[in-house]
DNA sequence: GGCCTATACTTGTATATACAAGTATGTTAC
DNA sequence: GTAACATACTTGTATATACAAGTATAGGCC
């Protein structure tokens, strides 16, 4: 057991960051690294008040909020354990779609179909909180789930917020990719719309006549501004939007 | 202020529910009833340390645990707030389609298309997690936002679970709304597609030939037991989901 | 008026302690 | 063998206390 505990050397007792997010955050790194696996029991509270040398109570506030976010799981009178399945917080992940098709197993690629720098419509201007003639970052790419198209996607993208946004190379990384890294959202909005496509679409996504689409449009805000505003175009034949998750008495209203 | 606190004499410190989940509900409740309006000031820690009779800490959890819900925002050094818009909690809220539709000023009608006792196809024996055989109720309904169909429900409902089911009477009262009432789900999938509608649900909902629907399932679980699978279209050009809410850490993954 | 400071009040975090209650295991009594 | 019991360990909750740090206000100084 102490070969699990003795590496939790990077607790900082007097950095500014407080110390049961810290715990938290050693724990969430080595669940997601595989170094703690589902359904392996993680050390009692009691071990990690010895190992950290911190309060029970700290401790035990890291592990009650990490079973909130739905990333372990908790037994009364047994132990902790990292959770089989971690909780979706949402319908809608903010998940690289190279990922997501990666993680079943298909191969991804992706081709740009455009990135400018343009003036902003009255729609996205009002939609995007802007001034008036502000220009923007637009990106238009398709995504393919082994060489099928799966995801058409339209970015506007505030230049004020991402100003590199346009020299990046988003043939190497994703658009998501890039974004999550370099900023972490304080507010998201999403949408989603059965449509049926335009002719231009239609042909991106290779798809038949008359068949509809699954559209997700999401604005995303930091520091009370929106930073980006996309839309997310799937064939409807060959994507759907789906989470599970375990509900607490709050996400029932 | 006093005023406000000294209606907290719903507290019992002997009860089986701990203090801290009885003062969230109370806090809860008043902002539910509207007693304590958005923007409004809540009593600080210490006003409520002293009208309740309770550790600051215990009061500090309830009010945290009310932050991560969204119900209320803290201001450090400044006071508790109620918030101003309730945070979503999920794309897909448990909301009743009639309050939904009511809410938005419309009004809210519904048909009962069918509701019987039925032997269950492979399909739903799998979805449901049930024996081979089981027999299942059904639920056929169409919703009305001023007298024009916004949503058809095909509901499957485990009797094992929710025996009264078939003696209810659904034009009185949504299944949903049912449902919300008689059980509280541990735990809730959805998935979301566009799709075309088949000749019957056009009719149904009165849609145009080629118009797409924004298609909803959900499965709903409780104690390990498949509750209810249902089935919720929407005509595309009528309808969109949709929800914003502020993220945490943990909704990004 | 404008600026600084002291002060009071607020939330945020950390600790030590205590008891309740659930789970598993081993032991004893029959 | 089995049932009852004791024990050790676990998480769940509640308390009292302490200090840090953010916000607003009142008062004094220039």
């Amino acid at each position: 057991m102490s070969a699990l505990i003795d590496c939790f050397d990077d607790i900082n007792k007097s950095a500014p960051e407080p110390i049961y997010h810290q715990i938290k955050q050693a724990i969430e790194d080595r669940i997601a690294s595989g170094e703690w696996r589902a359904g392996q029991k993680l050390p009692s509270e009691n071990d990690l008040v010895v190992a950290l040398d911190v309060s029970r109570m700290t401790i035990n506030r890291a592990l009650r909020e990490l079973t909130q976010a739905g990333l372990i799981k908790r037994v009364h009178g047994l132990g902790s354990f990292v959770a089989e399945q971690p909780r979706h917080a949402s319908l809608i992940e903010l998940q690289d779609i190279a990922l997501e098709i990666e993680n079943s197993g298909a191969s991804h690629a992706s081709k740009v179909l455009s990135l400018e720098s343009v003036y902003a419509s009255p729609t996205v201007t009002e939609l995007m909180q802007l001034d008036e003639g502000a220009t923007l970052y637009r990106l238009r790419a398709v995504h393919y789930q082994d060489e099928l198209p799966l995801q058409l996607e339209s970015r506007y993208v505030n230049p004020a917020a991402m100003p590199d946004f346009i020299n990046q190379d988003f043939t190497r990384m994703t658009s998501t990719a890039y974004l999550l890294q370099q900023f972490k959202p304080d507010e998201m909005e999403h949408r989603v719309r059965a449509i049926l496509p335009d002719q231009q679409t239609r042909e991106l996504l290779t798809m038949a006549d008359g068949q509809p689409c699954l559209q997700l449009t999401r604005r995303t805000w930091k520091d009370e501004q929106v930073v980006t505003y996309v839309t997310l175009t799937y064939p409807g034949d060959r994507y759907e939007l789906g989470a599970r998750y375990a509900t607490d008495e709050y996400q029932l209203r």
